[in-house]
DNA sequence: ACCTGACTTTTTTAACAAAACTATCAATTT
DNA sequence: AAATTGATAGTTTTGTTAAAAAAGTCAGGT
């Protein structure tokens, strides 16, 4: 790796950085490139010269978001004493990344319908990378004679997954039926979800 | 009851029953009231004599569709041998209400962001209802001491509720098509549900 | 290779008229 | 009086167009 690829890569990071903060704070649809070129006392054509066009740069910054939760998840996989742990931990960091990038995640929201496919290639691997965690947990604790024999871990967790989504998006929360919940009822989701994980993982003894 | 009223709720039978076929048919938006006054071969402002608007239309025939569908939940429950049968029947039915439903409820994803209180209403008494069914299951079972004393059977209930709803809209699947599955996959749904009920009754064992 | 100002193209917004539809009502029939 | 309608008033949706804003491009400078 040259000198020079390094400086493009810390320049990749600035830029992704400053578009970060303000797809935060704005919401995509409200943040110009201009805007992020301003902030970055840059013209808007060089961030043409680093990405090829806004989507992309979004999807950049929500690869890095995906990249940081995930390795949070997995440096502590393998070191939990029981199951319901591990599940606890994932639930609460998957609460937390969501309430800090909120408003990130407006994108979502605005576009409901159709979103890029590179969005569900991401939410897909995140998907998958829980997937293998979880199912991990499972079989680790499976050896251990924590937990009786299971003929598919993966497809419990995939229930699992699946039934901590429906707490997201379904119930009597979401009256205003969104695809994603507003910003209050993230606490009372969470609640439910710490339910579940309760009897979820005494069903499973 | 006088004669000159019967014939009143007749009518108004044959309204309701129109408009529930253009509502199935092609939607909310897309029937208008002089259609469903040419299908009973009458005028529009007939209509208007027999409901104060459009809206109220379609919420009473919600109303009656939501009754009929209480009536077959509330018909077999009490009857039930054990929680999971009672599960099990909730979710077959259920499932059953919104599949033949399907295009009726277009009125749902149209005005997605503000729909008319009187909705809610319905739509939370059906749940209300569905809770306090499923609760009494749970509670039956209690004190049939085939379950251990639980603190809040209608937030367990609600959990449960939720989850379902996950399997259905959530997951590896449908994650691009938000809002109903694909025939192919319902076989795969069912088989997730039975094994969210297992694990789940076992947990509240 | 990195960067920009000026430029082109696409998307969003606003304004407004035409069309479609909801809703009302005076008049008519039963 | 209750049931019904044609005509019509009022409102929402749709289509059109022009201006503004933002995305995206490029020739040329460092």
């Amino acid at each position: 790796m040259s000198a020079v690829n390094d400086q493009q890569d810390i320049k990749r990071e600035k830029i992704l950085e400053a578009s970060y903060q303000r797809f935060l704070h704005y919401g995509y649809s409200k943040t110009t490139m201009n805007e992020i070129a301003g902030d970055l006392s840059m013209s808007k054509a060089l961030l043409y010269y680093y990405f090829p066009d806004k989507s992309e740069l979004y999807m950049a910054v929500m690869r890095k978001l995906a990249s940081d939760y995930l390795k949070q998840l997995e440096d502590k996989f393998g070191h939990f004493t029981d199951l319901r742990e591990a599940f606890l931990f994932q639930v609460n960091t998957h609460h937390e990344f969501i309430v800090n990038n909120y408003n990130f995640f407006d994108f979502f929201r605005l576009n409901e319908q159709n979103l890029p496919d590179t969005i569900w290639e991401i939410v897909g691997h995140i998907r998958e990378a829980e997937i293998k965690l979880l199912a991990g947990a499972i079989q680790s604790e499976v050896e251990k004679d924590n937990l009786k024999p299971v003929a598919n871990p993966i497809e419990i967790v995939e229930v699992f997954l699946d039934a901590l989504h429906g707490i997201k998006v379904g119930g009597s929360l979401s009256y205003k039926k969104l695809n994603f919940p507003h910003k209050e009822h993230l606490d009372e989701i969470h609640n439910k979800r710490l339910l579940l994980i309760d009897i979820f993982v005494k069903g499973l003894k």
